[in-house]
DNA sequence: CAGGTTGGTAATTAATCACTCACTTCCGCT
DNA sequence: AGCGGAAGTGAGTGATTAATTACCAACCTG
């Protein structure tokens, strides 16, 4: 189903911004204003990079950047597009296969989890912060965000909890959504900090830091005087 | 300490860009300019923004905001710096009194603290967004966030944590810094959750979410089937 | 009321912006 | 070989940009 709406939504982008994306021949240049592009657009953002310096970049005429693109927000789309769709199918597809055939317990699985979706992120950083800072400014993209990204992994997320509940991995008196909020949240909480405080909140090896992390999740930080909480 | 640092910045800053923040006083006009430039800068990013826009908005002569500011980035400063000090000042000091002369158990003063805290970020959010949006292409900014708020609030979150610890209240087989980086992060994760996707993340009222929240917090999420793991 | 400071502005500036046009070059196809 | 379309470009376009100028009016202060 999501499936669907992603391609309803590529399509009515396309439509409404005369992109071409049936054609997936790009020559050396395109490849290289893209590459361009996204370098420029992650170091000053969309408004703050002309195109001039991005075909300067490029290596190329800036006429050439409007021959393919239409226009700067055709080009922006052109990168945002494809990269919604390469880091949103990873997010959900291959944790439910890796997932379904093992038997490990959750202090192992979510680590591993954690680990390479981070791989993930690092991998696209570039890119998602583009999407990250213009979906704030341009509600397609927003839109697409929220409708094609965060509600989809979002779901599967609950979908892998409720199953985890039922065979009693997972504590059954709090609500799936908010034990998939909290697994989001202490991957998110960690990403952020390792980027913004790198010295301060992640101290030890990656390997080291996520045990502990998935530790805190699963079991809780409080202390033995700390008493439980009747829900 | 961190007092004096932050004078130093703001100091730095003032003198770089040639700043006049000894005089307070601001005209009705200045009051203007200010709220449309808060109000432009957000929904356009800095670069989107036009300082004729801002005029506009706040029915006042372009050249004025020149007079008053220097240049547009002069502007854009004079809506940060305050904010930041703003924002920093009750993050910091609030909790240190409001938990040192309590004897509630974190399952009530964690609640408490992340609602009044995400108040703050409500009512700031417009401010909160420009800060955080420029602190990717500003290095001034960036840096005033990551030595100036960032670390603060985190080392202000850890030695609370090493307190609670002492106390029992806390486990002591985990790292303040892990601690205090999952506090973070699921209030974090909170927030974000409930902005990007309202209705499937936050489906009950604030403080039931809270609650849960917390509870998640304190006691984790494994089941009766998912072992402790041996630290 | 002379003299200086401050708040405010209309008009203008040079630079830069996204984008277009007329044109050439390249390449696959018959 | 030669045609046709796509790829690519140099030289511009008008509009908009941040910032400056030169100037006015209202204020204190002595």
């Amino acid at each position: 189903m999501e499936e669907k709406e992603w391609k309803d939504w590529v399509h009515w982008v396309a439509e409404e911004y005369g992109l071409d994306l049936s054609k997936e021949r790009v020559t050396e240049k395109q490849r290289r204003i893209l590459e361009a592009a996204i370098h420029i657009f992650s170091e000053k953002g969309f408004e703050g990079a002309s195109t001039s310096s991005i075909a300067k970049k490029a290596g190329v005429a800036e006429a050439t950047i409007f021959k393919h693109y239409k226009t700067k927000k055709g080009l922006l789309l052109h990168l945002v597009i494809p990269a919604l769709s390469r880091v949103v199918v990873p997010f959900i597809l291959k944790p439910v296969v890796k997932i379904l055939d093992t038997d490990k317990p959750l202090g192992e699985i979510i680590p591993e989890l954690y680990e390479d979706r981070m791989k993930l992120v690092e991998q696209n950083w570039r890119k998602i912060q583009i999407i990250l800072v213009e979906s704030l400014y341009q509600p397609e993209i927003r839109e697409a965000v929220q409708n094609h990204v965060a509600t989809i992994i979002y779901e599967e997320v609950v979908e892998r909890v409720d199953a985890w509940q039922k065979k009693g991995l997972i504590r059954e008196d709090l609500p799936a959504y908010v034990v998939a909020r909290s697994i989001l949240s202490m991957g998110l909480g960690f990403i952020v900090t390792k980027n913004i405080l790198p010295d301060k909140a992640v101290q030890e090896d990656q390997k080291t830091e996520l045990s502990w992390t998935t530790e805190a999740l699963l079991h809780g930080i409080a202390g033995p005087l700390e008493k439980k909480e009747t829900l």
